[in-house]
DNA sequence: GTGAAAGCGCTAACAG
DNA sequence: CTGTTAGCGCTTTCAC
């Protein structure tokens, strides 16, 4: 009679075990807590492990230890090239360690994220990373009640389930709508593309700003249903021009729009900043070289990500994670579209 | 005496099986083969399942079935953003599956894709996608023995493991320099940020476009160190100029670059495209709306990314996948940064 | 410090 | 069409 054996082929953990001439359950422990176990019964597993070629399964771990090595992260959205930044963030520490790291898209939607943090809870993961502060009733209890670290990421907020890396977007905006006035500009606009969480703090950031010298103008803020990018910038231009043909600057959401503004200013001869003021957001690379180049905001995606995974690998060596709760600020970049001579 | 119970308080699939009155394997059956089950009972067992919130957990099915719900995706980079717009296609379809995508970066070192492909491997993905067809001898051959579908994405190539998406980078580069050849520009240059398989191919089709009439010249030719951005652009362009005042055109691996050429000419007055042709590779949103717009070669990224996920689905589903290699080609987008007037 | 036994939750194999 | 049995490869529990 044949046995019924299903095996891969690959090497298990008893194979190793057999050569070592030990049981299963000192190469689980010579793997997981060597100190544990004598250096030489260490020894002869890890040279079996290297002469098999041994790797453990991973959904075999995950089902006896009730304890996946995925890191799961939440985004809104896999097209909008600031959470990738944050991304590369992410990954670049993760890739130090063993996690494997799984992006989950909430596009926008808090019922949708309520469904896949019930997925990943589901799968016991090592850690969570959610975007912002903005979940459901129910999500907020079910990340709260979570077995495992948990990072709220690029917001600041007032009740952090866990641990929380981010910024104010409200104050980021604010302190641009400042300089722009501050610059001498009167009648400043206010660009976004898709409207969410984060934007709308932005905008109220911004009109808070403006309020303080009575400059702020609902008609000159726009928001469009597509995602950013330089075309949308280009039109929505236009259309702030078409609702306000003395408007004298911009608070562009996102830097992909304000280039489009920068390129429909060039096209129809419109002098910046002289005539016209632009001011971005996040700095992306190209806004130092644009021409004129372009003042933005600077914020920390990048390591927001960093931090965020930093923290979480901390947590799971039981080492000291630092701070849980991290604002990393922003930084004005005053370059030469808002340098205007003075009249 | 207590049992010793690990469980984690979910529901299992023994749970159901109680619920509706049938054995494990009959729920297991309803959910993945339902056509087998009577239809009496898969009322039952959906029924009890939406009682009782049941998922099933992915590391037991894996375990069990030898065949995870991962497909993997190996990419050079995390950083590039032509990447990014193949993960977007990836992910686009990916979303409308049970399938969870799970993305690992190379780095460019074929040595780490090898160690990543076992990886994924030993943990049977459903799927897997490499990028390109430079893998090392010993990844080849991993991946033709691989049990399950294999896609390679990005490029072109004769011999593909299994399917194959892409298009051919250096026919790409050959048509832009043909292009610049045929705008009327002589004396053309070619940037390029870091070098990899790709770039160099296209290269070598910028050579041959070039050689046809004897104007290729290597010392018109810079690669950099650096991953690709505006301000790289602006330098290389720098450098061009230095190495040969006379250049009149370029051919920019990368869209970024384009873009930092056509800045650094407008900070010089140079006039574009009269004095000086630019075309970029990839064709983003951007290069449409700058001043002056820049031609570009359209590359299919994102739809590279989505049939290479379409045909995994079809597979997977025992559906007909259609063709299994696909040249989705390019188009030269003709902008005015090589609209030259005759002189 | 080490091991035997008993699961983790699910599915392949074989019967009926 | 349905069920029983025996694993998948690893770790927990408890004992030595």
């Amino acid at each position: 009679m044949a046995r019924k054996r299903r095996t891969t082929g690959n090497p298990t953990i008893m194979d190793v075990a057999r050569a070592a001439g030990v049981s299963a359950i000192t190469v689980s422990r010579a793997l997981r807590t060597p100190e544990r176990v004598s250096t030489d019964a260490r020894a002869r597993v890890n040279a079996a492990i290297r002469n098999l070629g041994y790797t453990p399964d991973p959904a075999a771990q995950a089902l006896a230890s009730q304890r996946s090595d995925i890191i799961g992260v939440l985004v809104p959205s896999v097209t909008n090239s600031v959470f990738l930044d944050t991304m590369r963030g992410v990954y670049e520490v993760a890739e130090t360690s063993d996690f494997r790291v799984q992006i989950a898209n909430t596009r926008y939607s808090q019922a949708e994220e309520e469904r896949l943090v019930r997925l990943f809870l589901h799968q016991r993961p090592a850690a969570l990373i959610v975007t912002g502060i903005d979940q459901s009733a129910t999500t907020a209890k079910l990340l709260r009640a979570a077995p495992c670290p948990i990072v709220q990421i690029t917001e600041m907020g007032p009740a952090p389930f866990d641990m929380m890396v981010g910024f104010s977007h409200s104050e980021a905006a604010r302190a641009a709508a400042r300089h722009l006035v501050d610059a001498g500009y009167r009648r400043i606009g206010f660009l976004g593309a898709r409207r969410d969480a984060r934007s709308t703090r932005r905008l109220s950031g911004f009109r808070a700003g403006l309020e303080a010298d009575g400059l702020f103008n609902a008609a000159r803020v726009l928001f469009a249903e597509q995602p950013s990018s330089v075309p949308l910038g280009a039109a929505q231009f236009t259309e702030l021009l078409s609702r306000d043909p003395q408007a004298d600057a911009v608070l562009c959401n996102n830097d992909d729009l304000a280039l489009g503004v920068l390129f429909e200013c060039q096209r129809r001869g419109i002098e910046v900043p002289q005539a016209f003021g632009i001011c971005g957001f996040n700095d992306i690379a190209a806004m130092a070289v644009a021409h004129p180049s372009i003042t933005s905001v600077r914020t920390p995606r990048r390591e927001i990500g960093r931090q965020a995974m930093t923290m979480i690998l901390a947590r799971l060596a039981d080492e000291d994670p630092g701070p849980m709760v991290r604002d990393l600020g922003f930084t004005l970049i005053q370059r030469d579209s808002t340098r205007r001579r003075p009249t």
